[in-house]
DNA sequence: TATTGTTATACTCTATAACTATA
DNA sequence: TATAGTTATAGAGTATAACAATA
């Protein structure tokens, strides 16, 4: 019995079939897989995940502020600093004062900034129709609308 | 027209419809909201996600080595050493030679460790039916399924 | 008082190179 | 030479407290 060390070792397999039961597990194994593939897809536009959100929200939503921005991505105010700091500084959106409320800045994208996420966006694109390739439309949409129910219930607990 | 800054100010949703048809964009969303509601659930066992993986793919697979484990985790094996340090130094699990290869260690749970983890289950249980409350049987299954599906796509192209 | 943006800071997770001891 | 475990290290992502400027 104390030799069970001698099977394991032999046995090529190991069982996380009581794992594979809870939805989070397999959520996270999925998710790790398209955030590598998607790293690597954005890599030559010098993009990462966050930054490649941040640009499509300014360039769907001109002149939003950083605390917009912020709450949209769901992440820190203080994390979005430096998110938009770095689009500022690679000249991909522009920062300007608003008038009316002189604490907030507008936030827009740039033409340089247009023309590298359409790039990316179609990337990014090809990237999803691989890793979902396998999925039927339909399968798909259904796939989307649970995501979004379990993020709704979250959000219910936070 | 550079006045959409008041426009945005006012407006109180920010539109991510463009994010929104990304499968990754909806998985990221809802894996945070199932991550952060999960840490909650284990904070009381002082676990977090990744050492409850581990204690329980241990507990399913009596006298692993820690290449093993790291494997099954998809996790490199200079990242695990803590968490298996962590697990052995709270009397979690067990960590011991294997007199016919001295190189690795053979990892077991202890009565200890089993009697944390009966409750760390039973309470990620419930955490489960909570967050996938709003999913049929049928449906939670097919989410599984093509979460493995996506899971299997991203191996092919690593 | 409350909010926007900011700084500083810390913790978790992940990734790589290089070492040791065994095989 | 190859593998198991380890050390050291670095880089992302995330979270909180506290501050200055503005409302």
């Amino acid at each position: 019995m104390p030799d069970d060390a001698a099977e394991a070792a032999k046995r090529p397999h190991i069982s996380d079939a009581t794992l594979r039961g809870l939805v989070g597990y397999n959520m996270k194994r999925a998710f790790m897989a398209v955030s590598a593939d998607l790293a690597r897809t954005l890599a030559p536009f010098d993009l990462r995940m966050l930054t490649f959100t941040a640009l499509t929200l300014v360039a769907d939503n001109p002149g939003l502020s950083q605390s917009q921005l912020a709450q949209a991505m769901t992440v820190e105010r203080p994390n979005l600093v430096v998110i938009v700091d770095e689009l500022e500084t690679r000249g991909l959106i522009t920062r300007d004062r608003v008038p009316t409320d002189r604490r907030t800045y507008a936030l827009r994208i740039t033409v340089e900034g247009a023309r590298l996420l359409a790039g990316a966006a179609r990337a990014v694109g090809a990237h999803e129709n691989l890793m979902m390739g396998g999925l039927a439309k339909a399968e798909e949409a259904a796939l989307i609308s649970t995501l979004n129910r379990i993020e709704a219930s979250g959000k219910g607990r936070s």
